[in-house]
DNA sequence: ATATGCATGTCGCAC
DNA sequence: GTGCGACGTGCATAT
């Protein structure tokens, strides 16, 4: 193996411009010392399982990481081209001339070959992040900022629950108005479509049916999608302007404290 | 710059275990050449846009492609933790001892900043990649599958047309049956949930007031989720299965012929 | 195990 | 540009 393109130490090996029997070597010990695998060359991949794919000839990035998942990358395109989900076993050899990379997973059982004619550089991290990950802004923050301060919904609005079951589905917030009317919600973090109208008007009538009183609906998104104003008027809905990045604003000054700490869900 | 820890040719460079200069320095110039960029090392990342993250220090790999497309990927998962769809456009620079990426795109405004503490690895790669990609076994296989070969879906139907926009969305296909009735199909390429069988259900009654005769709603599925065989009973729906690998079959043998050379599509 | 719904979903296509 | 639905969607969660 020449010097120049061999690099080592306990975090990495990389190899440029490998022969293909190094770069099986360094792979095989990649996936036995379970570190993260990165590969750039020419290759073709198969797939099957719950489709088929081809790819053909063309120069690509392939990663494996430790966990057993497989990500092939063309040189444009945010998402992979091919991958396989974490718990896939991968295999390696040289047959032909060509370096396999073989990956198969049970339920479903599906597999991946890449297989690589050439390899520009291949690389065997060892790598550990026990970083913490934090998203703000979801739909479940919109949940939380309004069972906080139900105002960011009406003036007056008292929750009962959230995310229960009720045939046909979920509500994702029940509560009652200052009339003590009962009303559902349904919140969107998108504008809000054809579909999340319909998705709000088929729980009212088995609510209806189930409480026996008047149900209002409300639907809670940043914005509607054209011709929705019209439905929600045929449907009997109505629709309050919310955004999920206020609803972070709203969490941040509450702390985030835990929902279950302020309220006790109460069935219908 | 060390010479052990560079490789180069005119499809790579490499560094390993860099400075953080002399990563900088690789980084500016893999987006000036718009190659696809490779770096592994400790870093945090903040997005701020549709929603907003952070994440706190650990070993990570970023790509970058040449079309403006951001993946970070920790060591488990097949997902990116952060990432950043094409468009965006990157700037780099050390500040405080640390290397940030900085990615930013418009519609939406949106952006992501890695800051590296360490770099292991920096490698800029020019990619080429022209090779065909072929999926088999999708939704629209099955679609074409039914209309070359309709006694897939049962003795006698006579496709007319499909992908027609049809108030208040579209259906997937529509026909004729032997006794000259009209159905309309939907094509669900996995388990049809309650969603499917609700989707079709809502077109039939603007069909039927459309055309004014009776009408059959059939659900093509390789299978059907739990209690959906009662909804469909309920809602006066067909079931059909039908595999979407089956179909993939059948086109095999049918040579996958432009679908228009075979129909002309009508209205109704 | 299966079903249901969110996602910084992304992507493609029709209007 | 917006709307709408598919995706080898993946993923968490509740039953």
């Amino acid at each position: 193996m020449a010097e120049n393109n061999l690099a080592q130490s306990n975090k990495l090996s990389v190899l440029t411009m490998p022969t293909l029997a190094e770069a099986e070597a360094l792979i095989e010990r990649a996936f036995i010392q379970r570190r993260t695998l990165i590969v750039a060359g020419t290759c073709q991949v198969k797939y099957v399982g719950r489709a088929t794919s081809t790819l053909e000839l063309g120069e690509r990035i392939l990663i494996i990481k430790s966990d057993g998942s497989l990500l092939v990358h063309r040189p444009v395109g945010y998402e992979p081209v091919n991958w396989q989900p974490a718990g896939s076993v991968f295999h390696t050899q040289i047959r032909d001339d060509k370096l396999e990379v073989y990956g198969i997973r049970q339920k479903p059982r599906e597999s991946v070959r890449v297989t690589f004619e050439n390899i520009y550089m291949a690389s065997s991290l060892n790598l550990s992040d026990s970083g913490d990950f934090l998203l703000h802004a979801s739909e479940d923050d919109m949940h939380r900022a309004i069972l906080l301060k139900p105002e960011l919904l009406e003036e007056g609005f008292k929750p009962i629950s959230w995310e229960k079951k009720v045939e046909p589905g979920f509500v994702d917030i029940y509560g009652e108005d200052k009339n003590g009317k009962l009303v559902i919600v349904e919140v969107k973090r998108k504008t809000a479509s054809k579909e999340a109208a319909l998705q709000l008007a088929k729980y009212i009538e088995p609510i209806k049916a189930k409480v026996n009183r008047e149900v209002r609906a409300v639907l809670v998104a940043p914005s509607l999608a054209k011709d929705v104003q019209r439905l929600l008027v045929t449907l009997g809905l109505e629709f309050k302007a919310l955004d999920p990045k206020t609803c972070a604003e709203v969490l941040k000054k509450t702390e985030n404290k835990k929902l279950e700490t302020f309220f006790a869900q109460k069935d219908l």
